[in-house]
This record gives C-alpha cells, sequence and structure tokens, in this order.
DNA sequence: ATCTGTGATGTTATATTATAACGTAACATA
DNA sequence: TATGTTACGTTATAATATAACATCACAGAT
C-alpha cells in the first residue's frame, strides 16, 4: 500500500523527478516558489518523508537529492550510485549483491553491517 | 619525498590524529584556537591541503574529517569506510579490489569508473 | 459531539558548513 | 631587486540544515 502523499510532498517529489540533475534543497525551493512553497523548512519536511520511504535519495557529497526512479525500492537506508563527473547525472545501481559484499566486507573487521552508502564518479556512457 | 606541512597544516592535522572520531571543520577550528587559528578559512585551507596530499580524508555522510593512519595512502581521491553508529569512530578500508569490483559494475552501465566514495555503517567490534 | 492525540502546516529565527574576496607576508629564483 | 608563487590573516557572505513555536486538520475514543 502506497503511502499516500502530501501537497507539499508531491510538489518537491515532482520537482525531483522534473530534473535531469540532483537539486539541492534550496534549488528545489527556487524551483517552487510559485505553488506556494516559501521556507526552506517545508522543503526539508517533504524531504525527510519521501526519503524516509523511499521515494527521494540524498547524494551525500553533493548534498543534493534525486527521485528514485524504482517502485517500490529497496533502498530506505543502502543506497548506490554512478555519478557522472561530466553532465552531473546520477544513476542509481541495483545490485543485490553490493550488500552482501560489504557484509562480508564488514565481518573481516569485526564489524556489523548494517547499511552503505556508495558514490562511484566517471563519465557515463552518453558523455564519452 | 613527504611534502612539507606548514605550520597550520600541522596543527590541523594533529588536532585530527589526536581525535578518536572524525571531527567537523568548526570543531577543529574549536580545538586549535588557543594556537592561534583564529577563523574557518585557515582550518578549511589547511583541510585543502591535507585532503590534497591524502593525510585526511573526508567523511562526506558526516561532513567530517579524519586523519589518515596510513603511510604515502593512495586513497587520495577514492575512499571506503566502516562508520560505527554506536560510537562514531571510522575505520578505513584498504581493500584493493574495491575498485576493480566497482570498476566491473560501472562497465555493465558503460559508465568509466574514476573514483569511488564508500560509507558503511553499521557497529563496530568493540560496541557489540 | 466533544475531547484528544497525531501529524502536517506556516513562519521566523538561527545553527552549521563552506567559500569569496581582499590585502599582506615569506620565499625561491631568474 | 624584480617577479611569481604560495601561504597567511581577516572580514564578510554564501550555502546547507535545523530549532522553535503557534496553528490547523482529522481520526478515533469517550
Amino acid at each position: 500500500m502506497e503511502p499516500s502523499l502530501t501537497t507539499n510532498q508531491k510538489i518537491v517529489l515532482q520537482a525531483l523527478e522534473a530534473s535531469e540533475q540532483p537539486l539541492g534543497a534550496y534549488n528545489i525551493l527556487f524551483n517552487i516558489e510559485k505553488k506556494g512553497i516559501k521556507s526552506p523548512q517545508q522543503v526539508y519536511r517533504a524531504l525527510d518523508k519521501l526519503i524516509e520511504i523511499g521515494a527521494v535519495h540524498k547524494i551525500e557529497s553533493l548534498n543534493s537529492y534525486i527521485a528514485c526512479k524504482h517502485k517500490d525500492c529497496k533502498a530506505r537506508e543502502s543506497t548506490s550510485f554512478l555519478i557522472c563527473q561530466e553532465c552531473q547525472k546520477v544513476y542509481e545501481v541495483h545490485e543485490n549483491d553490493l550488500s552482501d559484499k560489504f557484509l562480508k566486507l564488514s565481518q573481516k573487521s569485526n564489524f556489523k553491517y548494517s547499511t552503505h552508502n556508495l558514490e562511484i564518479f566517471g563519465i557515463c556512457g552518453l558523455c564519452n
């Protein structure tokens, strides 16, 4: 059962879905001011919720956010991205064996794996 | 040949080496004000250089910095960490096959791998 | 039909993280 | 000594994120 989104959450999500690149919170705010969103709080609150339900992911190294293209995204916590340094596009990676790989890697250090964030930088197929 | 550090760079590096956990830039600043460092700029400039030579790494998801314990760290760009959610300690991972793994993973998406940032969250051996 | 808890909203203010911009000093070397 | 380069000091400001408070909407219990 899909959690139904509030108006503000829909507005923020649509802004992200309409963008080719990840957007910062204030960039989102700028884009949707015409829709009545007036403060950073409103954006951040919507983002919090959208991230919680897996509809949006944060790119930590860019302080930016992207809409998740996958229905019922499992990546509520763990995320893996390919980030093009040329066109700034971000491609989400869904490799099931990544978590497994990182679990094993963690075990070697007697570390109990919970979640991960992977950001791979390079040049995408469209740019080279 | 080791690049010789300036006074400010040494002060910042020592502050990070003395810390069990990663430190934010303003936290560093607070710690070293008694040594005559007065502005964020001085900290950030030192950090920039230290990161450039591989003596310090940034933990993106924490907006924090750690001293690298490895001599001649290759991780000028690619970094991999285990981050304990209990004690906040960060352990740097040096697995040579990680870059290779990510290179192959990238190729599947016709993406030219350059560098990566991997942050694994969980509980460290001391905490569980 | 009220009361009450919960979650969303709107708004102002502020905290936190990071960089711009400007002038000066130190130092190597041509 | 002129010159380029790099670091430094300082003030100001940009960019990112959260705190705090009052209000509203609505579901469910009494």
